[in-house]
DNA sequence: ACAAAAGTGTTGGAGATACACCCATGA
DNA sequence: TCATGGGTGTATCTCCAACACTTTTGT
């Protein structure tokens, strides 16, 4: 009894009602670039063939009984079938011409029962060490990648702009908080370290100054063990150990 | 095709719409605490003599060719009277039980056309110098208030977690932006600022260092004039002004 | 031998912290 | 005269920025 069509108050619901969904801005890094999760929009039986379907940043709409950060898990996994990683909201996108785009609209009318009702849509994003997580496409998913952040084309919807501030809330988190060790994959070099820094907050350090400030990190363990088959002399190994 | 639920038309729609509100958790410093401004839920027509009513923040609706930003800045206008504050969103609040109280609903029965839909809600807060704004009721508020940090009720739905996430964030905001300014009147007193900075950050500061970190910054103007009519050292007035 | 990245210390300056006493006013 | 917050300086320490050369491996 408790929802839309069976109201007394009127029939004229379809303006006053909003789909919400979830968006995730996965970053990854490989050692050398930040890259970012993008799928390739497309159901199981369509053919392929023809490269017209768009790319997107895996989201999709919440369901009635879920809460958002359990959706966006959901979703992901759904999408991508990457799960158990870290996700943080980080901004509700809600302008009302969000989707307006004729293409956008086109594929909506496949894999949405009400294709032109307003979303509102809930930003999250993630970190993870590129390497531990391959991504395998299902769902409305035809494809699922890994995009180096320099390379991304023009995405579905406001999705450009959904990464940019992402990314943004990325780089101040990364500085106040300790979250960049989710991108690091378990055992690290120091250079890939800093390299992660520098391409995040987007300027070069000083290697010898960045390296003093790690030594003052007690998360930050020597491994026994060295690179190898590099051709240069071959660094340290490390790990990040979280504290009690 | 694996996994997902969702068929390929979209989940199960039956129940699938929201509505989306926004949430206004106004922070203001009178010169002494910091305070939040509240309504009182009560219709116009209805008898108030009943304390029946809930307090809550300031929030409602957003309308279907309305953005968040706007809609904030709307709702606030129309339950407090109160505009042109700095308003940022800080998070959305999606939990599916978010309201759950049976006087909640009561309350929703009233105001709302489909009272029992699903509401996700976006937060913003807001910062102003206490003293220059005097809220006025109206629209569903029957009263609006400033009420001091310390003494909040429990309120109505989540609006006391949102409070204090709001809070969160602006401590963050406060220490990493400038933000702070918005909270101070025309004309404050050093010990003042300082307070503040106390409130906010939850701890005590050094005088002689904060002051010495004040002198640095160059928003910060001393007036010709100075505090009159307290019962010790009158303080030298400052003003801020923003710089090019 | 060469190319390529790893690794390593010192110095100077800026900003943070710690700390205690006198001052001007209203009652 | 007393109570109340306003106002002031110095010494130390920690953190940050700038800067150049040697080492180890694979080819």
């Amino acid at each position: 009894m408790n929802t839309t069509s069976s109201s007394p108050l009127g029939p004229d619901v379809r303006s006053l009602t909003f789909d919400v969904s979830v968006d995730n801005v996965v970053f990854g890094f490989d050692g050398e670039e930040l890259q970012v999760l993008l799928i390739r929009q497309g159901l199981p039986g369509e053919d392929m063939g023809a490269e017209r379907f768009h790319m997107a940043v895996p989201g999709d709409l919440i369901l009635p009984e879920e809460g958002l950060d359990e959706a966006a898990a959901r979703i992901l996994s759904n999408l991508t079938s990457i799960k158990d990683i870290y996700l943080k909201q980080f901004h509700a996108f809600g302008a009302p011409d969000r989707v307006f785009d004729e293409k956008d609209r086109e594929w909506l009318t496949k894999i949405r029962r009400y294709p032109n009702r307003r979303v509102v849509t809930v930003g999250y994003y993630s970190l993870v060490a590129l390497e531990d997580y391959r991504p395998k496409p299902s769902s409305f998913a035809s494809r699922a990648e890994w995009c180096p952040l320099a390379d991304i084309p023009t995405l579905a919807f406001d999705h450009n702009s959904i990464i940019k501030a992402g990314l943004e809330k990325l780089r101040e988190d990364v500085v106040h908080n300790n979250i960049i060790f989710e991108l690091l994959p378990e055992k690290f070099t120091l250079g890939q370290f800093q390299r992660l820094h520098e391409i995040i907050l987007g300027k070069a350090l000083d290697k010898r100054n960045f390296r003093k400030n790690v030594k003052r990190m007690a998360e930050v363990v020597p491994l026994d063990e060295k690179q190898a088959g590099v051709l240069h002399k071959p660094a340290q190994l490390y790990t990040y150990r979280r504290q009690d």
